[in-house]
DNA sequence: TGCGATCCTGAGGCTACCTCACGGTGTGGC
DNA sequence: GCCACACCGTGAGGTAGCCTCAGGATCGCA
C-alpha cells in the first residue's frame, strides 16, 4: 500500500496554482497579454537589454520560442529590438516607455488580485505558507 | 505604494507548481501520457461510467475538448465508450482492465515522486501546508 | 586563417485548447 | 400527442505556445 498522502498534497497545490493561473489570465485581459508574455515583459524590464537567449533561459523555453515571445511584445509596442554593439550576432531587448508603464500596471493588478485570493488566510498563515513554500524552491 | 508581499506569495506558489508539473511530466513519460490525460484517466476510474460532459466539467474544459481527451485514452486502449441505456444522447466512459492498471501504476509513481519532493519538509510542515492550502480551495 | 561554437530566425509540426454548426435525443407546456 | 426548446457528442476549422531542424552571420580560439 503506497502512501497517497503526499500525492494529495501535490494535487492540492496544483489545484490552487490552477486557480491562481486562471485569475491571473483574467486580471491580464485588459492589456491583452498572456501570462507568459507578462512574465517575459517582467524579465525585460528587470534586466534591461537582455539577449533573446537570456530571455529564453529565464523563461525556461527553447531559444527559438523566445523569438516568438519577443515578436508578440514588439507587435504590441512594449519592447524594442536593438543590435548589441559588442556582439553583432546578438539582439538585445529593451522595454519601451509604454512597456514599462504596462509592466507597472500589470504588476499592481496582479498584486491586488493575489492579495484578494490570499486574503482569506490569516496573516500568520500567509507567513507560514511563505516559509514552507520557500523550503521547496532551492 | 502597492503591497507586493502577496504577489510574491503567488509567484512562490506558481514556481513550486511549475516544478511539480515538470516532475509530473517526467514521471508520466514511461506510459506516454500527458498530465491532463492522466487526470482524465483518474476521473474515469474514480467515477466509473462518466459522461463526456461530466468529464469536461471535472477537467474544467469545453465539452468539445473532452471528446479529444477521450479519443486519446481510447486510442491507447485505456478507456471504452459505451452508450448510456437511459439516455441515448449520452456516451459513458469506462476504464478497461489496462486502464485501471495503468491508473494504479501512475498513481504510485506520482505518489513516490511527490513524496520525494515534499520529503524535505518536516511532517509538521506538510500537515500545516495541507491545512493552509485547503483553505484556498473552496 | 580557419574551424567549431554561438546567435537569431525561417519553415514546418505538434498538442491542447477554443467556437461554431449540426444531427440525434430528451422534456415540459399546451 | 405534438412541438418548441434544451442538451448530448462530434466534425470542421482556428489559435497559442511550444518544439526541432536547418541555415546565414558572427565570434573566438588554436
Amino acid at each position: 500500500m503506497t502512501d497517497r498522502g503526499t500525492a494529495t498534497l501535490g494535487d492540492l497545490l496544483m489545484r490552487v496554482a490552477r486557480t491562481l493561473r486562471r485569475r491571473f489570465i483574467a486580471a491580464l485581459a485588459p492589456w491583452d497579454l498572456s501570462p507568459h508574455q507578462a512574465r517575459a515583459l517582467r524579465v525585460v524590464c528587470a534586466r534591461d537589454g537582455v539577449r533573446l537567449s537570456e530571455l529564453a533561459e529565464a523563461l525556461r523555453i527553447a531559444p527559438r520560442s523566445a523569438t516568438e515571445v519577443a515578436d508578440g511584445l514588439q507587435e504590441r509596442g512594449l519592447v524594442e529590438r536593438a543590435a548589441d554593439p559588442g556582439d553583432r550576432r546578438a539582439v538585445r531587448l529593451t522595454p519601451t516607455e509604454t512597456g514599462r508603464r504596462v509592466q507597472r500596471e500589470v504588476d499592481d493588478a496582479r498584486a491586488a488580485d493575489s492579495q484578494e485570493l490570499f486574503a482569506r488566510l490569516s496573516a500568520a498563515d500567509r507567513a507560514e505558507l511563505e516559509r514552507i513554500l520557500r523550503q521547496l524552491t532551492d
